[in-house]
RNA sequence: UGACCCAUGGUGUAACGGCAGCACAAGAGAUUUUGGUUCUCUCGGUCCAGGUUCGAAUCCUGGUGGGUCAACCA
């Protein structure tokens, strides 16, 4: 039997305008029924989640459809790419959970090909060699409105063509000194059909092809052709490649070859983040974050890092859809699909963000009790595990209040609470600081009845808190992260503008936090549930005798919620 | 004063000429050894004006609003 993934999930579920289109082809036999996408990034930045969206959509339409994914480097500019983008890219795509297997392509491959292809043009006279400047040409261009002009070189004879265009190869000519252009139309409405330039002299070193070359074809010229060359049946971009696809087609059309299908969707937009790879790079330069993989950044490889599953990245970016609409999605949707992926899959532990110590003044000085706790109430498979417990602990410092409002429902003086999988304790006095009025201990009596599991252990109180015991307890660093800009879309920050006017000045918090001695040995990347306070995944930056915890996102908080309300 | 694209609750996204649905967010309740989770409920929408039709979110026309396009970037 067949146990390949079946293109749909549930029979009801709609189709997006993609997906709609790829049916209607199957029905009508274009491509006899193939199904082939590709994921073309550029190696000049690291992946961010907003590529992850057409890193799912992509690979997501070949698994729904049995069709293939290439994963394809659009490396035709060598001033801005580096193989440590070529190299971070795969990774990315990769730990997403995508396999373009033995598909591994570069635009560069095609340089040959390309050139023949240019050279087709040119017989056919719909290229000439121009040699005009780039101001000129940019002069000539006209505006939206008014027509451009028509370049001097535009009507070189084929063989004149062909001899300047091979010399561009060749190398006889300086950087900039001419262009080839394809010859259209230099009054289209379409700006992208006035003569656009094909292939510009670039004496750089390429990352895969040396110096073997000095010409290198545009994006308008590499794409729809290597698209073609690999038989791509449906080419996704985003939006603003609309006013490209007229001359997408022509290109294909001219050079009489494979004809692949442009389709473009809106991008990803998130509040209160960047999306744009120059922005990104920009906060990396200018020190405002501590790399591309800052728990702060968008970045796949910061996500990562933050505590992300790849899991939560792609059921986000199958829930915000596919459609040309622009759109902004709230952050809280990805907050959201984290928190019910890590809700299954994260232990939970006894973390102390902020400690002040309990004293239990009836417990036996020097006992020790190891008290069992499920590691997860959400999955009982995940078994239970041992925690110490004793006279002295401590208990999160807000946890506390001397003089509560009415709807506290943690410890104060004279009230009860539970301590999670432990006792009930009172609270009996308090010590402070004389100066600071600062609480110092907390002093309380533990109800020996009460004990988790025993038979007397059901008394209702109002709330239950998380512990740790004194001597026991582990330091580890525990790093808190908010949004890294206040503005709520920042990709609209005007390019002179400084980013230090927008940034969150406390986007990132580090605290020294006491957590319960099983997760002594936890590994980089492992996830918990630190009660009450959030999510948290062990950070890279970890030593044997230091745990480094980065707070993936908070869990929600409603008594929170409610105090800023009033 | 151009060409092209887009317009459904606060945010996204469905409905393909026939009951405007889903998710997030927000609010209320139940459960709860954390106020989380889980469950239930509520709130709230077809940009405007005409037209076609028995019937329009959907088709047509005209507005309005938003976006994209004038790199030898992708």
């Amino acid at each position: 039997m067949e146990d390949v993934k079946l293109p749909e999930e549930k029979g009801t579920r709609s189709l997006n305008f993609i997906e709609e289109i790829i049916e209607e082809d199957i029905r009508t036999g274009v491509n006899e029924g193939r199904v082939h996408t590709r994921f073309p990034p550029e190696p000049n930045g690291y992946l961010h989640i907003g590529h992850a969206k057409s890193i799912c959509l992509n690979f997501g339409l070949a698994n729904k459809y049995r069709g293939k994914t290439n994963l394809r480097f659009d490396d035709t500019n060598p001033v801005k790419e580096d193989v440590e983008y070529v190299d971070s890219i795969m990774e990315d795509v990769k730990w997403l959970g995508f396999d373009w297997e033995d598909r591994l392509f570069y635009a560069s491959d095609y340089f040959e090909q390309l050139f023949e292809y240019a050279m087709i043009l040119i017989k056919k006279e719909k290229a000439y060699v121009c040699d005009m400047t780039a101001e000129e040409i940019s002069e000539t261009r006209g505006t939206p409105t008014s027509p451009g002009k028509e370049s001097p070189f535009r009507s070189r004879t084929v063989d004149e063509n062909a001899d300047l265009f091979t010399r561009m190869r060749n190398g006889e000519f300086p950087d900039g000194s001419r262009v080839l252009r394809a010859r259209i139309d230099m009054a289209s409405p379409n700006m992208h059909m006035r003569d656009p330039v094909l292939y510009r002299i670039l004496h750089a070193w390429h990352h895969r092809t040396g110096d073997q070359w000095c010409i290198y074809p545009m994006y308008d010229f590499a794409h729809g052709q290597s698209d073609s060359i690999e038989r791509i049946t449906h080419s996704i971009c985003t939006l603003e490649f609309e006013v490209h696809r007229p001359l997408y087609d022509w290109f294909i059309r001219e050079i009489g070859i494979y004809a692949p299908r442009q389709i473009e969707f809106a991008r990803l937009n998130v509040t209160y983040t960047v999306m744009s790879k120059r922005k990104l790079l920009e906060l990396v330069q200018q020190g405002h974050v501590s790399g591309w993989d800052d728990p702060r950044m968008p970045t796949i490889c910061g996500l990562r890092r933050r505590g992300f599953t790849p899991e939560s990245i792609r059921t986000f970016a199958e829930t915000i859809g596919v459609a040309k609409r622009e759109n902004v999605i709230d952050v809280s949707l990805l907050e959201f699909c984290i928190r019910e992926d890590l809700n299954r899959r994260a232990n939970r532990v006894m973390a102390v963000l902020d400690p002040v110590k309990i004293i239990l003044d009836n417990y036996p000085d020097g006992q020790v009790e190891e008290l069992e706790a499920v590691n997860n109430p959400e999955d009982e498979t995940r078994g239970k595990r041992m925690l110490p417990f004793s006279k002295t602990l401590f208990i999160e410092r807000d946890d506390f209040m001397e003089d509560p409002p009415g709807k506290f429902f943690r410890l104060a003086p004279g009230r009860e609470v539970r301590l999670k999988a432990a006792y009930i304790i009172r609270c009996e006095s308090v010590v402070k600081e004389p100066e600071t009025g600062k609480i110092t201990e907390i002093h309380c009596t533990y109800d020996p009845l009460t004990k988790s599991g025993m038979p007397d252990s059901n008394r209702k109180v109002k709330g239950t808190l998380h512990w740790v015991s004194e001597k026991t307890a582990v330091e580890v660093e525990v790093r808190l992260y908010d949004r890294l800009f206040v503005k709520e879309n920042p990709d609209d920050i005007e390019e002179d503008k400084s980013y230090k006017d927008y940034l969150n000045p406390d986007s990132l918090k580090i605290l020294t936090a006491k957590v319960e001695p099983s997760v002594a040995n936890a590994q980089v990347l492992e996830k918990y549930q630190f009660e009450r306070t959030g999510y948290f995944s062990v950070d890279k930056d970890s030593t044997p005798g230091k745990l480094v915890f980065n707070r993936v996102v908070p869990l929600k908080d409603s008594w929170a919620k409610a105090e800023k309300v009033k």
